[in-house]
RNA sequence: GGCGAGGUAGCUCAGCUGGUUAGAGCGCAUGAUUCAUAAUCAUGAGGUCGGCGGUUCAAGCCCGCCUCUCGCUACCA
């Protein structure tokens, strides 16, 4: 493996509109930490990124919605995101903010010196527009009418009542958000970053030479570059954000997705003056912690940019992880179906050590995974109590009765000494191997063997007994004993930072070097040791059953505002009702349309002719079963090809509120193209 | 429909370029033990490695088809 001089690492910006939670713990902050801490303990030279994600569209909608500044949003949110990081012992160099000055002139300059090698595209596109405010919509600016389930208020890019992602001109009357007037279609300039002209490279650089990749890495980044980039916009016509250093380009500003990576380089350089060398030297090895919807931008368009910009490094890996569930759902901060670390904080104070453990024992390294609350009690009580704090416990409790805290001074070793050496020689090297390739829970699982040898090593050697008839031999059992505890400080904090501070204290111990664990001597013979506590306490299910009541209700409160029923839509004439020719119908003939999920070709017989209708009903009726049965059809609608199918009208469906379709039939037989009023 | 990732003991997961009786932790059962937060230690039960077919002397690992989960993507009048 090749030999770095430096690290840079980084961790995915969290967005300032909401706080952190366990999903973004297990799968981003805390490795990234524990990865940091094991370098900096071996005397790397490493800096730790962090920062808040602050500008886009979603954080001015929701500053509209309160009637506050986007910035009085961004600033509580990124208040209480660093907050909770601190507290949870994430240990950054830097935790900045992409609203910062600093930022904004990284950013600006960054696409300035693109912009003057000619590396855009410019492109002239058509975008609603609000005439009364004289701005552009951005998508989540328009709202309308969604055409797959009819909801009144679904957004521009996304319906939220049927979950279809939708892009704005497919609106049924669309809205302005801000003034509630019909937009226009205007013509606006933006600026393009030729992805696809980068192909070859890409392919060269992840596909070639990073073979060793997380699989779901490198089979993602494999996917998006066998379907073809496109270019991608890097401007909008937003007021929020970095504005583009343009004197056409008022009013714009660079596209979120641009701006947010370059937050990491705008950290750097606010934490050091001599930032350069940890982005743009060729010995500088960068490593990017990211959550699975993140692959893309950081392996693809991120370096894309680092790239073509010119004088900046490659990252050399990124770890991306998939994602966390919760009780068995999605996480989803919009239900507020999640653990926020900001409230853990709170319902169980002074446990970061049993959080951490728990998220990097079961972090979704390899598939998406699943916390539960009952697991998190199993592994606090079976694992960090019963194994870790016990061991610990009774090294101290046997040292204070035996030798009134002060280390013994061994005797002669044994074999049974010589194999823990051994062991304990294994373990800090599998140790390591497992965190420079980041496999955290493995490496875990490794430091939790080093307690489980020393309660093994006590009840092999029973010292309690010994004491009474050999008690030299005692001597070097509880040395080697307290030695162990000694050797889990060092491996140990890198995952447990506030527990194995702690012991480090009750053990009276200094800073000590990782490599020193090996000697067997981090506590001299005659030293003394502090009174010992307890490290860890067992939780009881009462404080259990607490967490799960908490959801429970969310669960509750989310399921009866799902029962709502879009409102009634605006009032019109007789006339415009009977403009539309609604007729009864039989389907004749049903079959699926090759390559589509949801379509279903229909030939029904409307009492007028015989004609094919496509409707995408395939999820909910197997064609087979749906022959012979009679349905509604709009009859006069204008025909559409749908993959090459010519569709002459519409089957009227039932939208039901899970989003399921079901056809409305006349009660009885009727004959076909009797007339629907 | 296309692409990607995953489907291994009750649960959570390891299994390197295919090679002897498929591993770990938790849980479970039995025994030992009391220094320790009813914690610890030992032993054991438990798997047709998603299904079917193929290549091979030999497949959890390679190939084909199917199926389920997650993600991206196309389609949705």
């Amino acid at each position: 493996m090749k030999e770095f001089k430096r690290y840079t690492v980084t961790t995915a910006l969290p967005y300032a509109n909401g706080p952190v939670h366990i999903g973004h713990l297990a799968g981003v902050y805390v490795p990234a930490d524990i990865y940091v801490r094991y370098l900096r303990l071996r005397h790397k030279d490493v800096i730790f990124i962090g920062g808040s994600d602050e500008h886009g569209v979603p954080i001015t909608l929701k500053a509209r919605n309160e009637g506050v500044t986007p910035q009085q949003v961004v600033d509580r949110y990124h208040n209480i995101i660093k907050e909770s990081f601190k507290k949870f012992g994430i240990s950054y160099d830097i935790y900045s903010r992409t609203s910062s000055q600093i930022h904004h002139e990284t950013a600006a300059e960054f696409f300035k010196t693109l912009y003057d090698k000619g590396e855009f595209v410019e492109k002239i596109s058509k975008q609603y527009f609000d005439e009364a405010e004289s701005q552009f919509l951005a998508d989540r600016y328009i709202i309308g009418t969604c055409p797959k389930c009819e909801y009144e208020a679904a957004y521009g890019d996304q319906c939220e009542n049927c979950g279809s992602s939708l892009s704005p001109e497919e609106l049924i009357n669309p809205r302005s958000v801000i003034s509630g007037n019909k937009p226009i279609l205007k013509e606006t300039k933006h600026w393009y970053l030729p992805l696809d002209k980068y192909e070859n490279w890409l392919k060269q650089w992840i596909l070639e030479e990073h073979k060793e990749w997380k699989p779901n890495v490198y089979g993602q980044c494999k996917s998006w570059l066998d379907a073809g980039l496109f270019p991608r916009a890097v401007t909008r016509d937003l007021d929020w954000g970095v504005k583009v250093p343009l004197h056409e380009a008022e009013n714009k500003v660079l596209y979120v997705w641009f701006d947010a990576p370059i937050g990491y380089i705008s950290a750097t350089k606010e934490l050091r003056p001599d930032w350069e060398k940890y982005w743009k030297d060729a010995e500088t090895k960068l490593v990017h912690f990211i959550g699975k919807d993140n692959i893309v931008f950081h392996c693809i368009i991120f370096p894309s940019m680092l790239k073509q910009e010119g004088s900046y490094i490659l990252p050399e890996n990124v770890p991306a992880n998939e994602f966390l569930n919760l009780e068995g759902d999605k996480i989803s901060t919009s239900r507020n179906w999640a653990v926020w670390l900001h409230e853990y904080l709170e319902d169980f104070p002074n446990k970061q050590d049993v959080l951490r453990y728990v998220l990097c024992a079961n972090a979704p390294e390899t598939k998406d995974s699943d916390f539960t609350w009952k697991d998190f009690q199993a592994r606090n009580n079976n694992e960090l109590v019963a194994i870790l704090g016990n061991f610990i416990n009774r090294a101290l409790v046997l040292t204070h009765k035996y030798y009134d805290g002060k280390i013994p001074v061994p005797s002669e070793i044994t074999d049974k000494e010589k194999e823990i050496r051994e062991e304990i020689l294994k373990i800090k090297s599998d140790l390591e191997k497992n965190i420079e390739n980041y496999k955290f829970r493995e490496a875990l699982k490794d430091f939790m063997q080093i307690s489980r040898i020393g309660n093994k090593y006590l009840a092999d050697t029973e010292p309690w007994k010994l004491i009474k008839t050999d008690s030299e031999r005692v001597k070097t059992i509880m040395y080697y004993s307290l030695q162990l505890c000694a050797i889990s400080v060092v491996l140990g904090e890198i995952f447990l930072p506030f527990s194995m501070e702690k012991l480090r204290n009750m053990l009276n111990m200094e800073k000590t070097d990782w490599e020193d664990v090996l000697k067997f001597d981090l506590l001299k013979p005659e030293h003394k040791i502090n009174q010992a506590e307890l490290l860890f306490e067992i939780i009881d299910d009462a404080k259990i059953e607490e967490q799960l009541n908490k959801l429970a209700k969310t669960k509750e409160m989310n399921e009866s505002s799902a029962k709502t029923v879009s409102p009634q839509k605006e009032e019109i004439t007789y006339d415009d009702f009977v403009k539309q020719d609604i007729r009864v119908a039989t389907i004749l003939e049903a079959e699926k349309v090759p390559k589509a999920d949801k379509l279903v070709k229909l030939l029904v017989d409307t009492g007028i002719d015989k004609r094919t209708i496509v409707s995408g009903i395939a999820e909910y009726y197997k064609p087979e079963e749906i022959i012979g049965k009679q349905v509604c059809v709009l009859v006069n609608l204008a025909p559409r090809k749908l993959r090459g199918i010519e569709s002459a009208g519409m089957i009227l469906m039932a939208t039901d509120k899970d989003g399921s379709l079901k056809f409305v039939s006349p009660e009885n037989l009727t004959a076909n193209g009797s007339v629907i009023s």
